[in-house]
DNA sequence: GACATATTGAAAATCTTTTTCATTAAGTAT
DNA sequence: ATACTTAATGAAAAAGATTTTCAATATGTC
């Protein structure tokens, strides 16, 4: 597995990893766009990522950009946030696995581990409605700390 | 007040009232939209509501739906609703006050109510963090009973 | 009914995302 | 290393969603 960029993160490694298993071929688009999105600490819309990635390959296109974004949502190491501004961003599963705190100012995204057992609310609501709850999304919206001043 | 419809909603009625309060023209075409959003029990995309907006008001246009439903939820009136598909749909206050269940087969919203009280969520995440929460939104997203069959 | 102007609809412009298709390059076999 | 197969790419076009522009219209007021 050569290496294209200077840097390596074992992020990156790990999902190239999964990517290589289920027989995708290891691009520098791929890479490029992999790289930016998990060295990244807040949610990016698919224009940013095309600005970034771009220093790691100067010819990625923006349509591989949501192409590779669909890809690694489908093997969820990427999930699609919602931005009250209307358009969409994009984390690592890491930070944004179904609960966020949202920065409207930065758009930092902060995930709040310790959080799994969202099932004391789900459950009784499933009783009583008759809903079948499949997926969760839970998003407090608000001013980080730096942004607050 | 001169009614326009043969059918007289008293949550369409509320919110004229709100609108003429706050010196806004109380329109045919407002008038439409807003009878399509008060009498439907699912959010619905802007193009949909222009669909059935027009049954009463036949020459209303889809830009008059936007800037109606931006009128509407900047008075929080109605809110959009976040849908998994990318598209964006809007439901009056009262069925999507910030929780909601989604069918995502029938799009159908439901509203659970006693659930005012996510303080006892937000709170300790507030101290830990030091975000500020503003704002929330808890969506469950799943089947309806009608839809699980 | 006349008036001032907020509101409207059509068209054009923007912005986001998807589709198409000829070209390129990753992985594999020589 | 070289040749081969075809998945993946980028450019352009298309599709979709939303906003802006602007002349015409309809609302509330006098
Ligand atoms: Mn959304
Ligand atoms: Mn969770
Ligand atoms: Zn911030
Ligand atoms: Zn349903």
């Amino acid at each position: 597995m050569k290496k294209i960029f200077n840097m390596s993160n074992p992020k990156v490694e790990r999902v190239l990893a999964d990517l290589k298993r289920l027989g995708y071929r290891l691009t520098r688009p791929r890479r490029s766009v992999l790289q930016v999105l998990m060295e990244a600490d807040d949610c990016l819309r698919p224009e940013e990522i095309h600005v970034r990635a771009r220093r790691y390959c100067p010819t990625l296109g923006l349509v591989t950009v949501y192409r590779t974004l669909s890809l690694l949502s489908g093997m969820d190491h990427v999930r699609r946030v919602h931005r009250e501004d209307g358009c969409h961003g994009y984390a690592r599963t890491e930070l944004a696995h179904g609960h966020h705190l949202i920065c409207r100012d930065c758009h930092q995204v902060i995930e709040f581990p310790g959080l799994d057992d969202l099932s004391l609310l789900i459950d009784p609501i499933e009783r009583e409605t008759g809903f079948l709850v499949e997926d969760h999304l839970l998003e407090l919206l608000g001013l980080c700390p730096a942004c607050q001043g």
